[in-house]
DNA sequence: TTGAATTCCTACTAAAATAGTAGTAAAATA
DNA sequence: TATTTTACTACTATTTTAGTAGGAATTCAA
């Protein structure tokens, strides 16, 4: 049950454009690489999922880079995550892939309280908390 | 963050063991196998596992097996799924594995309150909730 | 007393997920 | 028009998960 860097690099993203949001311009995944030490090329890649959350303002070329396009506050915790393609629902079963078994299953029921347990959690947690 | 098949099949056999608690005979691997189609080898290598939580009596030999030590709703979903070996510690810094980062990190808290929400949920079902 | 059933122990292997790397094209602007 | 940046595609290495294999030790029942 752990958090992937994939969830734990995108939230570094995010933390690091919210810091600067009221600097009002575009920061680029180079400086965030250089100030929090992962790779340039691995932070590109999680990116690419980050975008489908459409959280920013993208400038390509030159002093361009990505910039929250709402306030650190409104932005969940857990819609970081999820759109970093983390997975927060704790058996695949939860997550389409459907088993014969499900409406027999015992501990169905522990597996999709606990995952709404961990998203109504992370859901309650807003980015400008951990600037 | 999936729940592994180590702490679902663990799951698996307390259930088995609890299922037959009143009968006081001891349940082999081999009925749970049958039973659950997991294979015989797999269940034994996740046994070594649980027998550390100290959970039943074992009988080796013919007619031999295990029998639970306690009632079954004296059992928690989160002691079990912790013999099991199944990390509930959302980032690897929680458990040992120091961080040099580790104090003035701005998202230990997150992490470590997450974890604490789902050992304090998981500790909070029983055993006996699930037969 | 012996054969079958069972746990116990060690080692190996296969598959999947995670964590990256590499190279280059496209866009934008100073 | 050179440089900086995002965008895109493909590959690789490492780690974790999941499972297999073989046999030793123990116990009991026939």
């Amino acid at each position: 049950m752990r958090i992937s860097t994939k969830g734990r690099y995108a939230l570094s993203i995010m933390r690091n454009l919210a810091k600067n949001y009221k600097e009002d311009r575009y920061i680029s995944l180079k400086e965030i690489s250089d100030s929090e030490n992962i790779s340039l090329k691995y932070l590109e890649k999680i990116m690419i999922n980050l975008k489908k959350g459409d959280f920013f303002y993208v400038a390509k070329g030159k002093d361009g880079g990505y910039k929250l396009n709402r306030k650190p506050e409104e932005y969940s915790i857990g819609e970081i995550i999820r759109a970093a393609d983390e997975e927060l629902e704790v058996v695949s079963c939860l997550k389409g892939e459907n088993c014969p078994a499900k409406n027999k299953c015992k501990t169905y029921s522990l597996w999709k309280d606990l995952s709404d347990e961990i998203n109504n959690f992370l859901d309650s947690k807003k980015l400008s908390d951990y600037i």
